[in-house]
DNA sequence: TATTGTTATACTCTATAACTATA
DNA sequence: TATAGTTATAGAGTATAACAATA
């Protein structure tokens, strides 16, 4: 019961801003990958090798270097050998990289935010009252 | 705050369960496309012509035409012209299709569910009231 | 020899434009 | 002439395989 709910509720968050949110990327003019790239490298909080990219992407390693390649000449990412590891190479992020991604992100969150002000002012205090204690256990 | 919670909420809801989702969508030889397709015309509940179809999804009716005809050999929906209008396609679900589309939501659904179950039981009671009276008054 | 990443090639999905049939 | 849909063509993104550099 519970999960069909949160299941039509997160359906109905997460896909009413849809469009919005592909024409944002299409504005900035980066892929959905390479967001997810740069969205990764934000979260990790630090340099990753491409492998390991291409692993939590799930996608193939050529695929990866191509989307780097395109952020890295934009200059939302930079690339650089790893010294200890010279086969590797060592990707990070740069400012400009770090500004597309809030940007994009901002558009989600925006639709986000137009769902809260639909509610009730009872409903989002349940609400807000019902995620607190999971986002702090979950440590989200 | 509650618009941030609620986004780090549906991230860790929808996205831990990406992975398995689009491997079920491999597994059933369909693409993201057509199972957009699919769901619209289940949750429509009745037929569509071609061009609302690719009006909704926002997508050109070149996409769409082809999408839909992957679907129609398959036996996932029947297409048929409109006798109104000569020129206009009506198409609607077939048994398959519902069957296809049922099968792979489950997958996201499972997602849901094994988040629910991670739940601690107040926690878990607390998000189904805070839910349950926004699904009602929005009729979601 | 094995591993990391890039390049070559082929495939899928998409949009735009040209086209067919119907209005 | 206009509209609904299909087909032709080109572009973006991906995977597999072949390759280069390094371990």
């Amino acid at each position: 019961m519970l999960t069909r709910e949160l299941g039509l509720f997160l359906k109905r968050v997460v896909f009413a801003n849809n469009r919005e949110f592909f024409r944002a990327l299409q504005e900035a003019g980066i892929s959905f990958t390479q967001l997810k790239c740069v969205g990764l490298l934000v979260e990790a909080g630090g340099p990753m090798s491409l492998g390991a990219l291409s692993e939590e992407l799930a996608l193939s390693p050529a695929a990866v270097s191509r989307a780097v390649d395109g952020l890295v000449q934009r200059g939302e990412l930079r690339r650089e050998e790893d010294p200890e590891d010279r086969r590797s190479k060592i990707v990070s992020l740069a400012a400009k990289g770090r500004a597309t991604y809030d940007r994009i992100i901002a558009v989600r969150l925006a639709g986000v935010r137009s769902f809260v002000e639909e509610l009730e002012p009872g409903e989002r205090d349940a609400l807000g009252s019902a995620l607190h204690p999971i986002i702090e256990r979950l440590s989200l």
